[in-house]
RNA sequence: GGUCCCGUGGUGUAGCCUGGCCAAACACGCGGCCCUGUCAAGGCCGAGAACGCCGGUUCGAAUCCGGUCGGGACCGCCA
């Protein structure tokens, strides 16, 4: 088999016209004439039409009548210019056609489940079973070139700068704070497990200790955690670290190496330096640490300004410590009852009691000051719709999120054409965990804005922290922060967060004992390379953009993967499985 | 842990709300025959689903109800 140099039968142009080609590729469409037959033949650069035609090719025009969908062949033959008004303007290739000479049956093929030609793709369960051939859609083909495309100048652009690529283990230790671990047991040392890495944080910042300086690397990264739209539990993260920098330079690196992929994979060029918001304006105004800029739709707190209200639904919410947001829909006083229940439904959704709103049913517990006043906050206008929520902070804010985007979604208010970068910074410190004690934000390591320490007794939630997410139209694309590397002050911070130092020692000794050696100031960013491709490649779906994917219950279709082991394999590994409980009816 | 949507020949859909006219329609695909310039080729003929599965309601269920399995979206979760 000679066909791995040969031309491809997507690439040829008018310019090939009078040579002779071996072409290999996969039967697209065959149609036959009776005399005359036509193959589309197809490779990963595209499809090609040939000919056989039995006046000149007896032999070959006789096999072809045997083709079918999906057979492997080579054809030689002449590439001819195709005669006047029979070019095809749809096909890149449509200039020329090959005369087929000899034909050669390479493999045969069942009739695949599913069409890979054509645009729509069959249920998603399908498509996963045969994934092989799901790729060979040209769809699928050109999104793989596109993460190829992406990692390629990531590499080349991290290269520029002096960066070093560095591989760090698969095999790590379990820590019990952040995702869940996926847990590999240990054939040695019996009892006592792996984890498979969540994220390099760790060691990349042992790789500063180290004294490399400038780090990155293209890693895998594993979250036993439920998966969503763009969420797998394997994905992977642009882990890039640097040392002796400060924000900044993290940003303009991330924002270089974002417009250049940006200018180069989709054309665009994009304007920087990229806005700036602190996680406090994002989760009040849009009601997420992810905002879409893309369209306005402010949500306003007007709790100050329901502070006497009679309203019971406020008065209950604002007296227990809760808020209430605000958010006009512009127009929005047609919105039907059908179409306000869908809002509502939303809410609940979340877990929250629902929506009131005016003009309309809350109108009548609320003064004409008040509703003027919300009105005013809310930069409502004759004939928009107010809708409000209240409920403790958090979920006011997920909420109206949740509304936000499905009114800018239903009223097209989405300037779908944009890409609205912008980093949420500065973000929290710490936050309050499920028993409302307080935890960090990020992770322990987190380097505190200094001057905020001064505070930090009575208004620890207000610490900031240098810590950055990077967003874009509704997703986070990646966050970072510097960590601390002063040890008087890594303890300060263990102090307020009431680890006591054995604890930490126990799960993160080795990282302070390394910087017990000379750390470098330090700090950097992760971003999740599927989300950047998917965007790159205008999918919503990042199965889409992964080879082999996950089912959001965490299968593998096409693989069967999980699947029961055989019991030497546990008892080699010193295991047992407890029988599962009955199902209690 | 929870909420919601979907599941009809190989594929994509219609039918389901308003049960009987549905052993189920349409398109593509598939098989056969015809056809020397098509390119979503065309023409003729044909095969193919008892409606994911189990149970219930009913004289009667693809259609209603419950459960279950599979896929998806979301809340919680994802330091």
């Amino acid at each position: 088999m000679s066909g791995y140099g040969a031309i491809k039968c997507g690439e040829l142009r008018a310019e090939h016209v009078g040579k002779e080609v071996d072409l290999y590729g996969w039967v697209a469409r065959r149609r036959d004439h009776g005399g005359l037959i036509f193959i589309d033949l197809r490779d990963r650069w595209g499809v090609v039409q040939v000919v056989f035609n039995p006046a000149d090719a007896p032999e070959a025009a006789a096999q072809a009548g045997e083709l079918r969908g999906e057979y492997v062949v080579r054809v030689s033959g002449a590439v001819k210019r195709r005669l006047p008004g029979n070019e095809n303007a749809k096909l890149p290739t449509g200039e020329v056609e090959v005369q087929a000479a000899e034909l050669e049956v390479l493999t045969t093929s069942r009739t695949p489940p599913f069409p890979i030609e054509g645009e729509a793709a069959p249920e998603e369960s399908i498509r996963l079973r045969y994934r092989y051939l799901d790729l060979r859609r040209a769809e699928m083909l050109r999104i793989l070139a596109v993460r190829h495309r992406v990692n390629k100048i990531i590499h080349g652009y991290l290269d520029e700068q002096q960066f070093l690529e560095v591989e760090t283990p698969m095999l790590m230790k379990s820590t019990p704070e952040g995702a869940r671990d996926f847990l590999v047991p240990s054939r040695l040392h019996q009892g006592s497990f792996y984890a498979l890495p969540q994220s390099p944080q760790t060691l990349k910042q042992l790789l500063m200790v180290a004294g490399v300086q400038r780090y990155y690397q293209i890693a895998r990264c594993l979250r036993d955690e439920a998966l969503r739209a763009d969420r797998q539990p394997e994905f992977t993260q642009l882990d890039i670290e640097m040392s002796f920098n400060d924000e900044e330079d993290v940003f303009e690196l991330t924002e270089g190496l974002i417009a250049r992929l940006w200018k180069e994979v989709v054309g665009v060029e994009l304007e920087r330096p990229f806005p700036r918001l602190s996680i406090r304006d994002s989760l009040l105004k849009y009601g997420t640490d992810k905002p879409d800029l893309r369209y306005e739709l402010e949500i306003a707190d007007v709790g100050d300004l329901l502070k006497d209200t009679e309203a019971r639904i406020f008065r209950q919410v604002l007296d227990g410590g809760g808020v209430v947001r605000a958010l006009a829909v512009p127009g929005g006083g047609d919105l039907t009852r059908r179409e306000l229940d869908e809002l509502v439904g939303l809410a609940k959704s979340a877990r929250g009691q629902g929506l009131a709103w005016f003009p309309g049913q809350i109108e009548k517990f609320l003064t004409a000051a008040e509703v003027e006043g919300i009105r005013a906050a809310t930069g409502a206008e004759e004939g928009d719709l107010v809708l409000l929520a209240a409920d403790r902070r958090r979920r006011a804010e997920t909420i109206m999120g949740l509304v936000r985007a499905e009114v800018a979604r239903r009223r097209n208010l989405v300037r779908t054409e944009e890409w609205r970068f912008a980093w949420v910074f500065p973000m929290y410190l710490f936050e309050e965990d499920d028993d409302g004690n307080l935890t960090y934000a990020h992770h322990p390591f987190t380097r505190p804005v200094e001057e905020d320490l001064a505070f930090v007794e009575e208004r620890p939630y207000d610490v900031r922290a240098h810590a950055y997410d990077l967003v874009c139209n509704g997703y986070e694309l990646g966050g970072g922060s510097l960590r601390i590397y002063d040890r008087e002050m890594q303890e300060r911070v263990f102090g307020i967060l009431g680890l006591p130092l054995e604890k930490v020692r126990e799960r993160f000794g080795f990282l302070l004992e390394a910087f017990e050696y000379g750390v470098p100031p330090h700090g950097g960013i992760a971003w999740g390379i599927d989300r950047v491709v998917m965007m790159l490649a205008g999918t919503d779906n990042i199965r889409d953009v992964i080879a082999f994917p996950k089912t959001q219950s965490m299968q593998d279709l096409m693989l069967g993967a999980p699947s029961p082991v055989d019991p030497v394999q546990l008892d080699e590994l010193g295991l047992a499985l407890k029988p599962r409980p009955p199902r209690v009816p």
